[in-house]
RNA sequence: GCACCGGUGGCGAAGUGGCUAACGCGCUGGUCUGCAAAACCAGUAUGCGCGGGUUCGAUCCCCGCCCGGUGCUCCA
C-alpha cells in the first residue's frame, strides 16, 4: 500500500477482538424483538421490523420472498430473507462463549459493531466494493439503525471493479496481476497510482498495459514541467512582472481543479485542468511572455495537485528496488524484467560522470563521442535532455 | 430470468438538450536542435453501441434490443 502512496488507516479493527461489542449489539436488538434466537442457538435479524430495508441497493425484495429460493425450514428462520447475526457453534469452527450462547458472529454484525465503536452511531462515509452493497451494507444499515435509532453512514462510497485488458480480472483468464508483478515487469509505482486515480471511482476502468505506458508518459510530462518551473523561477533573466492573462487562466483552472474534486471526486476533470495549466505555462515560457510573478500561483496549483495525486516526487526507483529485493529473496528472480536490473546497475554518480564527459566532447564538437555516450546511457534507461541552460537527465 | 451501473476518436477517459465533444497517450507534419530529447504549433470522432420515439433541436430524455460489469444461495 505504501508503495502506491496510500496512507495507512489510523485504526485497524479486528473482529475477533470485538466480540463483546457484537454481542451487546445483538442483545440490544433482541430487547426490541428485532433479533431472535432459533432452536439451534443461532440469532437472526427480523427484517420485517425494518421497513427501510433495501433503501441503499434499491432491491426488490419480492425476488427473495419466503421460500422462493431457500428452504425456510432448513434454516429455522421466521422469514427466508432474515439474515444471521450469530451462528451457533459447528464442530471444527472457532467459537466464543457469550451471554447469548456459544458460537461465532455473523459477517454483517462485525462491521456494524466495529464501525459504531470507533466512529459513533452516525458517521460520514462508508466505503466498499460494488459487490458489497447488497446484502452486506444493506444488513449493516438495518442492524445499526435499529440498534441506535439514528442514521448510520451518511454517504456510501462504492467503487467499481476494474477490468484488466478488457476482461474481468481473474486467475483463470491469466490477467491477474499484483502490484509486485507490475513493478517487476518494470512499470513504475507512480504510473500505477496515476492510472488508478485518473478514472473516477464510480466508473469501471479498464486497466491495460498501454494505459500504464500512457500514465508513465503523462507523469514524465508533469515532472518535467515541475522541474522547468523550478528552473524558471531561478532564472535571473526573466522579467519580474507577471503575465496577467496567464495568471488569470491559471487561477481559473486551479478553481476548476478544486471544483472537479468537489464534484464527487471527478479526478479525470481535475487532471485535465492541471494539464491545461501546464500547456499554457509552457507556451508562455517558450514565447518569452512568462514573468517571475507567474510562478507563485502555478507552484500553488502543482502543490494542490500533488497533495491529491502524489506523483510529482519521484520515489519510483527506490520502490522498484524494493520489489526487486523482494523477488530475489523469494527466489523469484526470473520474474524481474531485465531492463529493471540494467537500470539499477548504474548509479547517479556514474551517470553524472558520463554526462560531464559528453558535455566536454560536445564542446569540442566531437558529436560522435557525445552521441555514443548518450546511446550508452539510453541503453541503461537514462534519457538526456539538452536544454538552453544545461543538460538534464532522467531515468526512464 | 430480474435489478442496478456502463458502452464516447487508434487507446484511456471527461462532459453537455443547441457553442470548435475536455484532457492524457499514440500517430502524421512543422518550429527548435549539430542530431536527438524536451517543449510548442497544426492535423487526427461530420461522431458519442444499434433501432425507434419525445423535442424547433439529442451523444445527453423515454422505450426496445445487443454487449460488458455487479448483485439476486452459501461463505467472507
Amino acid at each position: 500500500m505504501e508503495w502506491l502512496g496510500i496512507e495507512r488507516p489510523e485504526i485497524i479493527a479486528r473482529a475477533t477482538e470485538n466480540i463483546n461489542e457484537m454481542v451487546a449489539l445483538i442483545e440490544r436488538l433482541a430487547s426490541e424483538d428485532i433479533a431472535y434466537k432459533t432452536d439451534d442457538g443461532s440469532w437472526y435479524f427480523r427484517i420485517a421490523k425494518f421497513p427501510d430495508y433495501g433503501k441503499l441497493s434499491g432491491k426488490d425484495l419480492e425476488g427473495i420472498e419466503d421460500g422462493a429460493r431457500v428452504d425456510v425450514d432448513e434454516y429455522e428462520k421466521d422469514a427466508a430473507r432474515d439474515f444471521a447475526l450469530w451462528k451457533a457453534t459447528k464442530p471444527g469452527e472457532a467459537s466464543w462463549e457469550t451471554s447469548i450462547g456459544t458460537g461465532r458472529p455473523g459477517w454483517h454484525i462485525e462491521c456494524s459493531a466495529m464501525a459504531m465503536k470507533h466512529l459513533g452511531p452516525s458517521f460520514d462515509l462508508h466505503a466498499g466494493g460494488e459487490d458489497l452493497a447488497f446484502p452486506h451494507h444493506e444488513n449493516e444499515i438495518a442492524q445499526s439503525e435499529c440498534a441506535s435509532h439514528q442514521p448510520f453512514a451518511r454517504h456510501w462510497f462504492h467503487v467499481h471493479f476494474l477490468l484488466v485488458e478488457g476482461k474481468k480480472m481473474s486467475k483463470s483468464e491469466g490477467n491477474f496481476y499484483t502490484l509486485r508483478d507490475l513493478l517487476l515487469k518494470g512499470y513504475r509505482a507512480s504510473a500505477i497510482r496515476f492510472l488508478l486515480v485518473s478514472v473516477p471511482y464510480r466508473h469501471q476502468m479498464n486497466f491495460t498495459f498501454e494505459g500504464l505506458a500512457e500514465s508513465t508518459a503523462a507523469i514524465d510530462r508533469l515532472r518535467g514541467f515541475a522541474r522547468r518551473m523550478e528552473a524558471t523561477a531561478k532564472n535571473p533573466a526573466l522579467p519580474v512582472e507577471r503575465n496577467e492573462e496567464l495568471d488569470a487562466l491559471v487561477a481559473d483552472k486551479l478553481a476548476a481543479f478544486h471544483a472537479a474534486l468537489q464534484n464527487d471526486l471527478n479526478t479525470a476533470e481535475a487532471r485535465a485542468a492541471i494539464f491545461d495549466i501546464v500547456r499554457a505555462a509552457n507556451i508562455a515560457i517558450d514565447s518569452n511572455t512568462f514573468g517571475l510573478g507567474n510562478v507563485e500561483r502555478i507552484a500553488k496549483a502543482l502543490a494542490d495537485f500533488d497533495a491529491v495525486f502524489d506523483v510529482l516526487t519521484d520515489r519510483d526507483a527506490a520502490i522498484s528496488q524494493g520489489a526487486v529485493a523482494w523477488a530475489q529473496a523469494e527466489g523469484r528472480a526470473d520474474d524481474i524484467a531485465p531492463e529493471l536490473l540494467v537500470a539499477q546497475s548504474i548509479t547517479d554518480e556514474e551517470i553524472e560522470t558520463l554526462i560531464a564527459e559528453r558535455t566536454d566532447a560536445r564542446k569540442r564538437r566531437n558529436f560522435a563521442r557525445g552521441d555514443a555516450i548518450r546511446n550508452e546511457l539510453l541503453e541503461k534507461g537514462v534519457l538526456i535532455e539538452d536544454g538552453k541552460d544545461g543538460v538534464t537527465w532522467k531515468r526512464k
